[in-house]
DNA sequence: AACCACTAAATTTTT
DNA sequence: TTTAGTGGTT
């Protein structure tokens, strides 16, 4: 392997380095997933280090996969055998060996957002604190926060017992624990503290990692909480050999508990520590890299440094200001569309960025009436759907018997009669027999006070998804979907359902099926364990498909690590970033200015930042101002689009107070008239399924318009403008 | 027990 | 604007 042919100097270092430990600080667009990936195939050829003696961790799923996909190019197969997960999937797989340590079955089920909410209501419930009182969403933020910092429910009563709302949190806290474990379930931060819990109490596991583990790499490791860190750090007490890379101006993960001291104190954790700075950037337009660390220096507490790169200074960065969420999407349709006639620019190597998941809807509506296909990462995920949840639930329930969420979600779905007061009699008859909720099903005779009907309907259920649970192991995954698909009568359930979803409905049901048979397919031997693990774990960006001729949409912290020719920033507004519940917290704007950082030096040519007058919000239309991080941007870095800038209004909601006079500032007006918007008759138009046409008639429909359009092959049709996705030729 | 209609609130980011 | 939750009706 020749190194210095395709490093420079200060990633070969990296790569080369081998006992000991190792910071990398690998600013953006370093190359870091480069040194990474020769590092650990360097490990394996020339040092001739046994693959199932390194751990990588990486952020993601997808990342991982990548670094083994081009690890094996360089180190051949065995790279296949090195223990490479994320923080998560490491925890699973230490977790479904050795969980009966800890008094869990090794089928234990993995609880999602949304399971757990559910069971902190149970929680609540039980600790009679109204959801008045507090926030179910408030309660688990707390909850997840005390995890993240390993306290104990107990410790958490000691510390916060006599506060008011905490209080009452500690309280909750120890019962949720409680039933987490009777249900033979973890939530993900579980994930995490369990693994923790079994070296402290099993010593002799910690010592067959430790020793298996010479060879540690963390990826992102700025992002990363207080148990990652003890997980980590107490694997790799015995031969230290533990190399972190991460930037401390990528820290944007703080909500989940990731503290960047981790990063910063890296040295005092280990005095002979080598580090190295990789501050090259390789990826944007020197105007790019200037303007983000013009923005990023306003950050105190970080270590200060500045990337440099030896590209083009390129093109200037483009503001857009706007009236509203929908000329917002105009505009972007509108670069879009001279991306790819004056540059010859891929769909795919474009990327529309944005804060929050809500605010894609309007940029979605305005891609879909133009016919321009996208790719949209996280939002409502598939496996978050009513129809798929319902299915895993089964699928979950017969993996663990135990899981009383999976258990209540699916015992009255389809509609069977049984019903919540009913649920309440099985649970307590089964509290008082010490068996499952499933079992109790299964003694529905004995249980006092029920309907005939409604006993047949236990006992019957209790028998399918007994024998489904007996014949499982015997049964392909994808068999075992179907019957229950048939045997429960779901999936007849939604084909006599009149309701407009329940075609789509059904339609993703199948999908999951194939997706069960694709996993099968590539993994001989998995288990349902496996899969409903892998579904629990699996991130949106890990199903993103990167070669698709499609635009990406997705929030910035989706977009951590990636890159994209030309990136679009909507939504630069204040309030919405640095988002309104930050601005007022400690440190959040610090946080959120990182995250513009990150969002920023994703691009790799063309930067578009977005921001409108007014937005609609819960239906009302509310004054926005200025995001301030555009006023961090130096004016010789920018050029200004759309609506005049004017003076802010009012500058108490804004940072931004410059004024940015047409004359001075770099400035061009509204654009030509837009392409393929306004839409007249005689108006030739192409329609995806339809073909070419000529508009004949437009009349008013509503707050939509009925287009009559005459195609070529179909004749005439009336058409909705809105959802038609017409493309102007 | 199941369904419908009305009211109130709203997640910021994710494994 | 949408959705979840509630209460009343069948």
């Amino acid at each position: 392997m020749e190194l210095r042919e395709l490093l420079n100097e200060e990633q070969v270092q990296a790569v080369m380095h081998k006992d000991g430990p190792l910071l990398i600080l690998a600013g953006a667009g370093s190359g870091k997933t480069r040194v990474i990936t020769y590092r650990l195939a360097w490990l394996l050829s020339e040092h001739n280090i046994s693959p199932e003696n390194i751990l990588c961790v990486t952020f993601t799923n997808k990342a991982a996969q990548e670094m083994k996909t081009r690890a094996r190019k360089v180190a051949g197969k065995k790279v296949d055998k090195v223990w490479m997960s994320t923080f998560h999937s490491f925890g699973v797989r230490v977790l479904r060996m050795y969980a009966n340590l800890l008094g869990y079955e090794n089928n234990f089920t993995i609880y999602d957002q949304e399971d757990r909410e559910r069971l902190l209501k149970e929680c609540m419930h039980d600790a009679k604190v109204s959801d008045k009182e507090m926030k179910v969403y408030d309660c688990l933020r707390y909850i997840q926060d005390a995890k993240n910092s390993l306290i104990t429910p107990e410790e958490y009563m000691k510390e916060y017992g006599k506060e008011y709302e905490k209080g009452l949190v500690a309280r909750i806290y120890a019962i949720y624990e409680k039933r987490l474990k009777r249900n033979n379930s973890m939530d993900f931060d579980d994930l995490i503290w369990k693994p923790l819990d079994l070296f402290n109490s099993h010593p002799e596991v910690l010592e067959k990692f430790r020793e298996q583990f010479k060879y540690i790499m963390i990826d992102e490791y700025q992002d990363i909480n207080h148990a990652q860190y003890m997980l980590i750090t107490m694997m790799a007490s015995k031969y230290k050999n533990i190399c972190v890379v991460g930037d401390d101006d990528q820290s944007i993960y703080r909500f989940r508990g990731a503290d960047i001291t981790n990063i910063l104190n890296f040295e005092e954790d280990y005095p002979n520590a080598k580090v190295i700075r990789l501050e090259r950037n390789y990826r944007s337009t020197q105007t790019i890299l200037k303007a983000a660390h013009k923005v990023i220096q306003n950050n105190e507490g970080r270590k200060d440094k500045e990337m440099w790169t030896e590209n083009d200074k390129g093109e200037k960065i483009v503001f857009y200001y706007v009236d509203d969420e929908v000329m917002e999407g105009e505009a972007i349709l509108n670069e879009i569309d001279k991306l790819m006639r004056l540059h010859g620019a891929d769909l795919k190597d474009i990327a529309i960025f944005y804060r929050t998941n809500a605010q894609s809807r309007s940029i979605e509506d305005r891609l879909r009436r133009a016919g321009l296909p996208y790719k949209l990462v996280g939002g409502f995920s598939f496996y978050g759907r009513m129809e798929i949840k319902d299915m895993l639930s089964y699928m979950r329930l017969i993996a663990n018997p135990r899981d009383v969420i999976s258990f209540k979600r699916i015992v009255n779905v389809p509609p069977r009669g049984i019903s919540d007061t009913t649920v309440e009699k099985v649970e307590q008859f089964a509290f008082n027999s010490d068996i499952t909720l499933l079992e109790a099903l299964g003694r529905a005779e004995e249980v006092e006070n029920l309907k005939p009907s409604v006993r047949q309907s236990c006992l019957w259920l209790h028998a399918l998804l007994t024998g489904l649970a007996e014949n499982r192991k015997n049964m392909k995954l994808r068999d075992l979907m179907s019957e229950i698909l048939t045997g429960t009568g779901y999936i007849s359930f939604w084909e006599n359902d009149q309701s407009s979803k329940s075609k789509e409905r059904i339609e993703n049901v199948k999908e999951l099926v194939s997706a069960v048979a694709e996993f099968e397919e590539e993994k001989k031997d998995a288990t349902l364990e496996d899969f409903l693990a892998q579904v629990a774990l699996i991130s949106d960006v890990d199903k993103l498909d990167e070669d698709a001729d499609a635009v990406t949409l997705m929030t910035i912290h989706s977009a951590k690590g990636l890159e994209f020719d030309n990136v679009f920033i909507a939504g630069m507004d204040e309030k919405i970033f640095p988002h309104k519940n930050c601005i007022e917290e400690e440190g959040g704007i610090e946080e959120e200015r990182r995250l513009a950082y990150v969002g920023i030096t994703r691009a790799r040519k063309r930067l578009y930042l977005l921001s409108a007058i007014s937005r609609r919000q819960f239906g009302a239309r509310t004054l926005g101002a200025i995001s301030r991080f555009i006023n961090e941007i130096p004016e010789e870095y920018l050029h200004h689009k759309g609506r005049p800038p004017v003076k802010q209004l009012d500058e108490k909601l804004s940072g931004a107070t410059r004024d940015m006079g047409a004359g001075s500032a770099d400035y061009e007006g509204i654009d030509e008239e837009p392409q393929g918007i306004k839409l007249e008759p005689g108006d030739k138009v192409s329609h995806i399924k339809m073909g070419d046409g000529i508009i004949t008639k437009i009349e008013p429909y509503g707050d939509d318009y009925k287009i009559t359009v005459m195609f070529k092959k179909h004749g005439k049709k009336e058409l909705s403008a809105k959802y038609a996705g017409f493309v102007k030729i």
